[in-house]
DNA sequence: GTGCGATGTATCGGTCCGATACATCGCGGC
DNA sequence: GCCGCGATGTATCGGACCGATACATCGCAC
């Protein structure tokens, strides 16, 4: 998954670990904390060994100037590599059982901007089914062995089946949406507090994969 | 996590690995996915090294009754001890970090029939707090660094934002019921398509700590 | 000038997951 | 009679990811 979120952001442009970091927090916000750097560094350090990154210089221009003051250990700037955006692009069309679970799925969504139409669609259809499995299972405990728990797991059975039900009709939007042949669009769906006045359609925002 | 749910759910009655899973998977299934042996075995062997749970002998009644018959390889029955209930007292009352988390306040909510009305109502308000916290940088994202971000990630943003906002009022629900000095009782939330006719004010589950 | 928060790289132990392996039990179909 | 098959049941291994920790630099305010 972090492979996966780390070969998408250095698509865009280069960036050293902090940086990255805190695009990734940015990016997916919504669907974990903040990624530990004792995961990042390793992951690195694999897709360098794999090949699919490679560090950049620092400080490009008028080499020779300040070569060793104090020693400072630079920044290192990581760059993708032609095999790394070969394998970005078999990871997101692929779409293992992992593709659906709650991180999996957030990361994948957070690239739809870079995935074609037809994945998508599946992403999100194999979402929504993983989502009703999960509703269903809530459903039977909620209805066969409500008695032989209390209150309080019940109640949170209760809050786990509103949320998988809220799930499936956002997906069920986006979906209606992808069919309609286009981006998010953001449907009527309240969010109830953002500010929001401007931004009304987004621009397509379509696959734009930048061939070099 | 794991060692809090497991000594947990012993102290309901003495549970082999597997039934322990399913109960697990039952408690927990608004919160997590079903967990996997990978974890439970190694845990269970921790607990026993660390004096908390025992193995207690299969088929108690009549020994001597079909001593080797194909030597099965009996099914491995785990109690709690009195030090692994002294353990599972001080996991509840004591709250880090962790406690506040997806995982971790689950767990705990799905406790709270065994953990006093304060540590209640001081694991309600801190989770709100950290679901503010949340909430809070993604209304950041959403109105800062829209621009930078494509639509599909900006829809990421307004669904978890959603979600925190639902999440905060239902906490809000929840702590000035414990406040007033309840159980759940389930306001009127709605939850949207449960069966719900019947159990309207489940009976009070108070702490209920026995004590032998 | 000095402390302090942001920036920045890095490692270590530990928790948990997914895949895999293997054995038994009960039941329905042939 | 017996055969497969799904549920029951225990167990290990490699790998992903986290939380704590350590350490160094930079710019700015006091």
């Amino acid at each position: 998954m972090l492979e996966f979120a780390i070969l998408g952001l250095l698509q865009e442009s280069p960036m050293h670990g902090y940086e990255l970091r805190k695009e990734l927090t940015a990016k997916l916000g919504a669907i974990r904390a903040a990624i530990s750097y004792g995961s990042l560094y390793p992951t690195l350090r694999r897709l360098q060994a794999a090949g699919w990154i490679t560090e950049a210089a620092e400080t490009p221009a008028t080499a020779e100037e300040v070569p060793a003051l104090t020693s400072r250990r630079g920044r290192v700037v990581y760059k993708i590599t032609a095999d790394g955006k070969e394998r970005f692009a078999q990871l997101i069309a692929q779409a293992g059982p992992e593709t659906y679970d709650d991180t999996g799925f957030g990361v994948h969504f957070a690239f739809f901007a870079r995935t074609d139409q037809a994945t998508r669609l599946r992403i999100l259809e194999g979402r929504r089914r993983k989502i009703e499995e999960r509703r269903e299972g809530l459903r039977d405990v909620l209805g066969r062995a409500a008695e032989r728990l209390d209150a309080y797991t019940l109640e949170l059975q209760r809050h786990g089946l509103d949320a998988c039900e809220r799930e499936v009709r956002w997906l069920e939007e986006l979906i209606a949406n992808e069919r309609s042949g286009r981006a998010p669009t953001v449907p009527q769906t309240g969010t109830a507090g953002g500010r929001r006045e401007d931004n009304s359609p987004p621009p397509p925002g379509e696959t734009r994969n930048e061939r070099p």
